[in-house]
DNA sequence: AAACGCCGTAAAGAAGCCGTAAAAGCTGAC
DNA sequence: GTCAGCTTTTACGGCTTCTTTACGGCGTTT
C-alpha cells in the first residue's frame, strides 16, 4: 500500500516527455512513459497508474482512440494534452471520457495543480476490505474499532496493530517476522517475546483460551493465524 | 433517487447567471442559483447539489473563502469561473479544492463538456453531511455553528476546526497527524500538545468528563474519535 | 532422563502520553 | 496605541503503555 502515485505519460515527443518526467518526478510522483498509443495502453494495463496524461497527437493512432479503448476497462483519471485549442476538439475529448484538457503551451504550475486536483478527486482505487468478522469478533479497519459481540474492546496501539494485521490476512498465516517488522519496525525482528506478550493480552481481552485457541491460533516457530471468516 | 443532476451556480452577475441557467437547463440539469457567497453556502447545505459552479469575484466574500468553507464539509465537485487568467490564481484555486477552472470568456460547449466530465467522475456525490448530531451536540458544518441542547456554544477557530474534523468523520478515528496537518498545517505535525489543550477546552465547553468521555473519546497515542451518531 | 527451544504468564521499572494550569506572545478590533 | 481574546509556550502530576526481567510448562531432541 504505497502512497506514492504512479502517473503514466503517453506522448511521442521526447522533449515533452522529458519535461513532464522532470516536473512530475520533482513532486515525488513515479513516472511511467510510453511513446505510442499501443504502448500506452499496454503500460496502463500492466502498471495500473493513478493518473494518465495523454497527448492527442500520436504517431500510431489518434489520442481519442486511445482514450476510448482505455475507457472500455479503466476509470483512471485522464488529463488530455494538445496543441490544438479548438473548442470542438476539447468537447470531443471530454465527452470521450477525459477528465481534464490542457492546451500547449501550458504553465507547469497549473499543470501540476490540475494533476493534484485529479488525484485528490479520485478515491483510493484499492478499496481494501474495510471490516473482518469472525464469530463474535469484528475488526473494523476503516473505523479502527474492534467489537466482541457488539461490545467495543479497548486495545492499545500495538495490540490493535497486531490484530489488524492478522485480520487483514484472516485465515492465512502471518509470520512473526512480518508482524514484528510491521508493528515494531525492522530493527526488532528478533524480539519475538514482545509478540507473545501482546498476543497473550489479546487472547485475554477477546476471551480466547490459550490452551485451545479458537480465534488466534499459534503456529509454533512460525507465526499466528486468525480464524478464517465464513467467506 | 432522481437522475436529473442539480447544479448550483454562485455568481453575482445576473447576466452570467441567466446565461448559465439557460445553457444548463437546455441540457436537462436542474439549476439552483445564488448571488452571494453566504447564499451559495446555504443553498449547498440545503440542496446538496451534484456540482457547483463558483465565480471568483463575489460581492460579500472572495470565491476562495467560499470554496474553503464548502470544502470543510462537502466533497461536491466545484468548477471555478473567473475573468482573471493568472496561473498563480488557478493554482491557488485548484489546490484549495476546486476540480476545474475556466476563465471567461469561455465557450458554452466546452463548459458543458467540462460539466459532464465532472459529473461523470463523481459517482457517489452525496456523501456529504452538512450537519452532525450526537446526543445533545449539534455541529452544523455549513453554517459553522455548534449548539448543545439548542444552546449555541462559542468556539474559537482552532476549537471549531478540530471539532468539525471530528464531526465530519463521526464515529471514525481521526489521527493526531490528520488533525494537526489539517488545522495547524503540515509543519506542526509533531506538536501534539496543542491538540491536548484544544480538546481539553472542547470537552470543558461541551460538558464532557475527561475521565470518562462520552463525546470525544481519546485513543491513546493515536488520535481522537467523536461518538458515532445513531446511524 | 536431561537438555533444549519455544510458548505463555506475571510483575516491576522505564518511558511515553494525557490532561490541566498558568504565563508569555501574538493578532485583530476598536 | 491599547486592549481583549486567542494561541503558543512552559511546567508538572498522574496514568497508561511498553519494555525488561524472571519463571514454569510442554514437546522434541540428544
Amino acid at each position: 500500500m504505497s502512497d506514492v502515485k504512479r502517473i503514466l505519460v503517453i506522448d511521442d515527443e521526447a522533449a515533452i516527455r522529458k519535461f513532464l518526467r522532470i516536473s512530475l518526478a520533482s513532486q515525488n510522483y513515479q513516472v511511467i512513459e510510453a511513446e505510442s498509443g499501443e504502448g500506452g495502453l499496454e503500460q496502463a494495463a500492466l502498471n495500473g497508474p493513478d493518473l494518465v496524461i495523454l497527448d492527442i497527437g500520436l504517431p500510431d493512432q489518434d489520442g481519442h482512440a486511445v482514450l476510448t479503448r482505455l475507457r472500455e476497462w479503466s476509470p483512471v483519471p485522464v488529463l488530455m494534452l494538445s496543441v490544438r485549442a479548438g473548442e470542438g476538439e476539447k468537447v470531443r475529448a471530454l465527452d470521450a471520457g477525459a477528465n481534464d484538457y490542457v492546451t500547449k503551451p501550458f504553465g507547469v504550475q497549473e499543470l501540476l495543480a490540475r494533476v493534484r486536483a485529479l488525484l485528490r478527486a479520485s478515491p483510493a482505487p484499492n478499496a481494501a476490505l474495510s471490516a473482518v468478522e469472525v464469530d463474535g469478533l469484528r475488526v473494523d479497519l476503516a473505523y479502527r474499532q474492534v467489537t466482541l459481540n457488539e461490545m467495543p474492546i479497548a486495545l492499545t496501539r500495538k495490540e490493535y496493530a497486531v490484530l489488524a494485521m492478522l485480520a487483514a490476512h484472516a485465515g492465512r498465516l502471518v509470520t512473526q517476522q512480518q508482524l514484528l517488522r510491521e508493528v515494531w519496525g525492522p530493527t526488532h525482528v528478533e524480539h519475538t517475546h514482545y509478540l507473545r506478550i501482546v498476543v497473550g493480552r489479546l487472547r485475554q481481552k477477546l476471551g480466547d483460551d490459550p490452551a485451545a485457541p479458537a480465534l488466534i491460533m499459534t503456529e509454533v516457530g512460525v507465526g499466528y493465524r486468525l480464524k478464517a471468516p465464513l467467506a
